[in-house]
DNA sequence: GCTCCTATATAACGTTGTTCTATAAGTATG
DNA sequence: CATACTTATAGAACAACGTTATATAGGAGC
């Protein structure tokens, strides 16, 4: 029931946009009455966090699963497989990050999300340790990192794009901070 | 009138996010019935397209006014500028972009933003004649700087960021950017 | 001065998230 | 095995939203 209600949310979002997204909507699709939103999730926005959560959850074995010769190749990959998850799924992303900030969101979804932060940290290291980047602070860095990703891939959600070849942009930004890090702190 | 029901949009986005602009609460404000929006702006979607426009007004004059003793340092000063405007304004810099494709915008409000745009291009190329970096293509490469300004500010609006000051790692990134172009291509 | 057009105010409509109430189902107890 | 109690579900109802329809006031043109 949990699972058939998810699934329906998902299925909205995926055809229609956050939206589309309305408990009636949801409940019928899973064949519940309304109320079984209620009962399941507390609310819609529990509904939500619970979409919120699955997404992160897939952003992470997304990048998790990204390989590579070397740890700088590692974490370009890394990097290209964050906008692989994004595009693929344009809806969930923007519904994960839009909710970052609409909703409050309980301690173990918080958890979810800083996880998939914590991985990218882990690739910066990597590469910083085998001396392929200059990272004194790879919070930080990586945090860097992350900025970038994130606006590429929601500019690129959002249409907002100038260049003809978005993932080519996107790599080429990918490369360029990774140049950048290589040249050491200023 | 038309004045009246912006500022109070624009007053209640300010107080209470995006959600708190209603049509009624802005008319009443306003001190004008609701249909007043209406025979106005069409909409609630024009009321908002209005905040957007004048979001990317205020946007370029912010950049546009940030000045540098050479190039590198005026385009750098400019993205400073960017971030800056988007902390001081983040429920509307949030509108912005959210209703870049959540709604259809007329080809006159999105000139508006593409000509913020237009002056980051003109940044980059003015520092890549300079030789300060190396820019094969400047549209390109601005859409890089851009897409890692926009998630910045996107990640601290969202008070996402795992950095102890975001305004120093901001810098950095931007910093990191530079670095990266001034190594030339890969 | 009368008529017509425009703009505004008021009320109503459809849809949303949510809550209330009654009923059905399942479970523990005598 | 029957009864009482707890739990969950269905269906209706409520408040707030964007929007639309209707009625009324105010000014422009002859």
């Amino acid at each position: 029931m949990t699972d058939s209600l998810l699934g329906a949310a998902l299925s909205l979002l995926e055809e229609g946009g956050s939206d589309a997204i309305t408990v009636r909507e949801v409940a019928t699709r899973a064949g519940v009455a309304p109320m079984g939103v209620y009962s399941r999730f507390g609310s819609k926005d529990g509904l939500v966090e619970a979409l919120f959560v699955s997404g992160f959850t897939g952003l992470q074995e997304e990048i998790t699963a990204a390989r590579g010769s070397d740890a700088r190749s590692r974490l370009r990959n890394g990097c290209l497989a964050y906008r692989r998850f994004a595009v693929a799924n344009p809806h969930l992303y923007e519904l994960m990050f839009r909710q970052m900030h609409e909703l409050e969101l309980s301690p173990e979804s918080l958890e979810t999300a800083e996880r998939s932060f914590a991985h990218l940290v882990e690739r910066v290291e990597d590469a910083a340790s085998a001396g392929l980047i200059d990272a004194d602070n790879a919070v930080d860095v990586a945090q860097r990192m992350w900025n970038a990703l994130h606006g590429g891939v929601s500019l690129e959600i959002a249409g907002v794009t100038f260049s003809t070849d978005p993932e080519r942009t996107f790599a080429a930004m990918v490369d360029t901070l990774l140049d950048g890090l290589a040249t050491g702190p200023h």
